[in-house]
DNA sequence: ATATTACACTGTACAGTGTAGTTTAATTAT
DNA sequence: ATAATTAAACTACACTGTACAGTGTAATAT
């Protein structure tokens, strides 16, 4: 006899995770991980502890569930392909405001800050995080051999070069908006020309 | 008749108190604030909870004589002035020594890590803390001016330089180390080369 | 039948205090 | 100079109150 069970469709329980998610963002985003509290959490996103505990295990595990909501949503960007016609400034630009995308929302801005607040004490966590996602600057590689191999750059190590492109952008723009909370962005425009035109100086043919 | 009170000299606690300033630098670099506990750092200073709560109010208090400590260490770094008869490349690698000096030692890039933690999660005490110090970049932008002068450097904005030197310092190397404990900085040659090099191809003249 | 809620409850960790006794060092007496 | 005196600094330890992670359960909503 076959051990047949009455199994019953499972409710879709997806909406109140989400609900779940969001609110634990807000509170994250607030007060940091240690100050957050589950109850505070539960409140916040306008639900009951307990069902808080039926979706995550822990509070580790939601913050987890937080932290992979949001990889997933950054690694959805399109890579940007080398073009021999539009100018290198307008693509630099592009990469450039690739990065940016991190920052120019409060939401996703408050979860870079909070990662960063979490990974920058944290330095395994924040290794182990950063090893499940592709880097930006692998694409970016890939355009810079693509212009040199086009004769519109020169350089001697493209990884040396990809550092100081992306270091120009983080320096210049990232970390001042997350010090800032994006107060700094007001004034993104001329750095962002600045920053591309400083590159191209260093690394453009004539 | 006047109060006359024998009054006695009081001890020499300086050194008590120097002893549990380096205990809390230890745990908070270990564990952040919140996660940090007076017992522990009593324990690790090698004093009673009680006589830390006699040199600190609270844990607050304690938090900010860290914070106050490193900054006049900060502080106490001389100017770089301006040599006409230097290299640009030189000068500026100095410029960008100086701001590694923050996290070249374990302990002062452990603050630097502790302190960026807690200042991007509370943008308002951040603020007042960076209020409280003399930028390097005002130091920078005397020298910038200087050689415009002598005629070796050419920028239409000052400020947009310094921000772009600054801004490649801290995006390639300072961040870096933040998030790598110091790791990265055993490849910081070439990087600091490139860097000087990029920002005088930049702003050099001829 | 499954998901959710309200609510009470456990155990633990921790900031901060109170106190009584001990150590240390500046003052005074020898 | 040396020893006794004394107040300041320190320690051990018990204690208060609070906040919070996580659980158990019975009732309710879907």
């Amino acid at each position: 006899m076959t051990n047949q069970v009455k199994t019953r469709k499972k409710r879709d329980t997806h909406e109140k995770r989400q609900v779940i998610l969001e609110g634990a963002v807000k509170v994250f985003i607030e007060s940091g991980y240690d100050v957050s509290s589950m109850d505070k959490i539960a409140e916040v996103a306008g639900v009951s502890k307990r069902t808080v505990y039926n979706h995550f295990q822990s509070k580790e595990n939601l913050f987890q569930a937080v932290v992979n909501d949001f990889l997933k949503q950054r690694d959805q960007q399109k890579p940007i392909e080398y073009s021999k016609t539009r100018s290198l400034e307008e693509q630099l630009k592009e990469f450039a405001e690739a990065e940016l995308y991190l920052i120019d929302d409060p939401i996703r801005r408050g979860l870079s800050k909070f990662l960063t607040s979490v990974f920058v004490m944290d330095i395994e966590f924040g290794k182990k995080v950063r090893g499940q996602v592709k880097s930006p600057h692998e694409s970016f590689i890939n355009w810079l051999n693509s212009a040199q191999a086009d004769g519109k750059l020169q350089f001697q190590s493209v990884q040396l070069a990809a550092q100081i492109f992306y270091g120009l952008v983080e320096g210049c723009l990232t970390y001042n908006a997350l010090f800032s909370d994006g107060a700094s962005l007001k004034f993104k425009e001329p750095i962002l020309t600045e920053l591309v035109s400083t590159f191209v100086s260093r690394y453009g043919v004539e």
